[in-house]
DNA sequence: GTTAAAGGATTTTTT
DNA sequence: ATCCTTTAAC
């Protein structure tokens, strides 16, 4: 097979490795994913297997389709190589075994936001009192958490809180989860465990389909996949992990490093190979990389190498504030690469000042992973009545939409609902109708009646023809429109979109719960990989997995990066993760490394003082080129452009002109007037003004 | 039961 | 600074 002459010694020796438990250390950049895809086109090529015997699993729907794809491009015939995410295995896995476990096969599975509000329902009812928001995601994250760890309800539960109550909480939770018969994110993993360990025909099902067993981004697994992996493993069959413990960073939702650390001692006779040379980043960015990472101690250790050259120097920018942050970012995005260059931070809300700039200036950019489609109001709403059509029973939908758009179904109608209801909502509806007031009685009949519509509808038509009617007859449409006119159209934009989104699924219930999954499962919308010259905006964590030509970390501010609450880490292994994510972060970057760091910064509306983050100082300095704000040639000419006589322009006053400008000893000054007639002082720096000609 | 105003909380990171 | 929830008024 020609491929095999384009691997390194290492890599060829992981792609023909066989019979023993292998365990892949790849370090970042060192060709991995073309390994496992070299690997899933050998088996097949070279050893005559059947595409339909491996199982390969990722932990990212964008990772799952790049190493599809690039199967694909080595071998047609690997369409029905099974590659799917951890979650998405587990969700097929559950579908078709769903008898068993007396779960709809239908069954939607619950988002976040769906178990925050199952939860709510059940906590109240119990409590018979109103529950805080805090409270309720504290018990939320203890459920996860105790799914991530494999922990039932019944199983010992004192090592994810000492909270007594919670035990019964959960019990509570799981039990209404079950009565719906739907499923939340943690449960696609755990109760396929539970079904594996529960009927041992399914686990010999598995075990003998999957003769191959692939597994990406071990390091990021959490107990419950490890106990996957173990069911589906067996004495016959071949077990391969591949990860990095350097690049682990969702301890924070379960991942257990100990996994990948473990793994040579949990399946004996494994196999251990290193991936050390990056084909990646430059020598300066790798270099610095390992400065920093090599302070971790919870570490295998790695020697990562490259033959390339130095190439450009690792920049270190200091800045006054967020603002001129992002204007660096801009200076640098002059030569139009906006599509090679991605701008990382670590907390989502930081995108807000390089948005503002860069619609300002006309520079694309393409924001990732953040508002997500599925998390859209009335895209969720739209859902919420999908999941009514196939499970009426579906507590957390129904309520979501009883009275949205408002039809006159308030509190004390809802509880006479509620007190009538034996699991089927739609049907305590009917009942409860009678004893209503004739506002809230025609409101609920022609809630019922909708739905009984597009019930008949979903069976006869397809699935785009259900979703536009569903949009209009619901009132869902009118309530969009009516609000104010920019807000109302991009809500109905997103409402046609999910219609277009519905086309290729056909018709019939059975599509209907494939196009939920999917929503569920593939929430990230935006494709990284689609080079159409915009520049990405991106957390730290989104970038697994990811490459660009330039890359710029920015916020490298303490407490911003490594984040942290109240000054003080709970462990070393919180710094140890942080530090870790500087890794992933830097070693994204293939030519060219630029970090920034704030002298001040808004948080929360109150300009504050930081502190560079405590990572830069573990950087030798001699391997970085610090620029600042006076000296660095992106923003020095910020100044001078600003002069006695030149017309500004201000986001809230408009158009004006400076009528003085001073130094005060510490900052330039400046008073302008605008055309409105008023008059204001600036401090230069912080200003929101703008240079413009008249 | 709906809408408007005021007050309080918010900022990890994601399948 | 902004978003969300609670409270007050129609």
């Amino acid at each position: 097979m020609e491929q095999l002459e384009l691997l390194n010694d290492r890599q060829r020796e992981a792609v023909l490795h066989w019979d023993s438990p292998l365990l892949i250390l790849a370090g970042a950049g060192s060709g991995k994913t073309r390994v496992i895809t070299t690997k899933i086109a050998y088996l097949i090529a070279e050893k005559g297997m059947d595409p339909r015997s491996i199982l390969a699993v990722t932990f990212t729907n964008k990772a799952a389709n790049e190493m599809k794809t690039r199967v694909l491009l080595m071998i047609p015939d690997a369409v029905d190589v099974m590659i799917r995410t951890f979650h998405s295995f587990g969700a097929w896995l559950l579908r078709r075994n769903s008898h068993l476990l007396d779960l709809d096969s239908n069954f939607k599975i619950y988002d976040d936001d769906d178990s925050l509000a199952l939860l709510r329902q059940v906590l109240e009812k119990s409590r018979g009192e109103k529950i805080a928001r805090d409270e309720l995601r504290r018990y939320a994250n203890y459920i996860s958490r105790a799914k991530d760890k494999n922990l039932f309800p019944q199983d010992d539960l004192r090592s994810i809180t000492t909270d007594e109550t919670f035990d019964g909480y959960y019990l509570l939770y799981q039990e209404r989860l079950q009565q719906i018969g739907n499923v939340d994110f943690g449960d696609l993993i755990m109760r396929s465990v539970e079904l594996l360990r529960r009927v041992p025909e399914v686990k010999r099902r598995m075990q003998q389909r999957f003769q191959v067993v692939l597994v990406d981004e071990y390091q990021d697994a959490n107990t419950a996949q490890f106990h996957m992996l173990e069911e589906l493993h067996s004495e016959d069959n071949y077990l391969c992990v591949v990860g990095d413990e350097d690049q682990s960073i969702y301890g924070f939702r379960g991942a257990e490093v100990r996994n990948i650390l473990d793994f040579p001692d949990v399946f004996p006779n494994t196999e251990v190979i290193r991936l050390e040379e990056n084909y990646r980043s430059t020598q300066s960015i790798l270099q610095v990389a390992i400065s920093v990472v090599q302070n971790n101690r919870q570490r295998l250790g790695k020697k990562l190498w490259t033959q390339k050259d130095a190439g450009e120097p690792v920049v270190l920018a200091i800045l006054s504030n967020e603002n001129e942050e992002a204007r660096f970012c801009a200076e640098i995005l002059q030569d139009g690469n906006y599509e090679r260059t991605a701008i990382l931070y670590r907390n989502n809300y930081q995108s807000r000042s390089f948005e503002t700039l860069f619609a300002r200036l006309h520079i694309p950019y393409r924001l990732v992973g953040s508002l997500r489609f599925v998390d859209r109001e009335e895209v969720k709403d739209a859902l919420a009545y999908l999941s009514l059509l196939i499970n009426p029973r579906d507590e957390v939908s129904f309520l979501r939409i009883v009275n949205k758009p408002a039809r006159g179904i308030g509190k004390a109608t809802l509880s006479k609902i509620l007190q009538v209801t034996r699991g089927d909502f739609l049907a305590a509806c009917r009942e409860a109708a009678d004893g209503l007031s004739s506002k809230a009685k025609s409101g609920l009949k022609s809630l019922l009646l909708a739905l009984e519509e597009l019930q008949q509808l979903l069976v006869a038509s397809s699935l785009d023809e259900v979703i536009r009617q569903l949009i209009d007859r619901t009132g869902l449409y009118d309530f969009y429109a009516n609000k104010d006119e920019t807000e109302g159209s991009t809500r109905i934009l997103n409402l046609e979109e999910l219609v277009n989104a519905s086309v290729e699924y056909g018709g019939g219930v059975d599509a209907l719960a494939g196009l939920l999954e999917s929503l569920a499962l593939n929430s990230s919308d935006e494709d990284p990989f689609a080079g159409d010259g915009r520049v990405n905006l991106i957390t730290f964590h989104n970038t697994k997995g990811l490459e660009f030509d330039r890359v710029i970390i920015t916020g490298l501010e303490d407490g911003l990066f490594p984040h942290y609450r109240d000054n003080v880490f709970e462990e070393d292994l919180e710094l140890e993760e942080e530090r870790r994510l500087f890794y992933v972060a830097m070693t994204r970057a293939r030519e060219q490394l630029y970090m920034t760091t704030c002298q001040m910064r808004r948080v929360f509306g109150i300009v504050q003082n930081r502190k560079a983050s405590r990572f830069l100082s573990e950087i030798p300095s001699e391997i970085v080129k610090v620029m600042t704000s006076n000296s660095s040639q992106p923003t020095s000419e910020s100044y001078p452009a600003f002069y006695e006589g030149c017309g500004v322009a201000h986001p809230e006053y408009g158009a004006g002109t400076i009528t003085k400008k001073w130094y005060n000893g510490q900052d330039f000054m400046v008073l302008v007037r605008f055309s409105e007639g008023r008059t204001a002082k600036f401090i230069l720096k912080y200003s929101k003004l703008e240079r413009v000609n008249f």
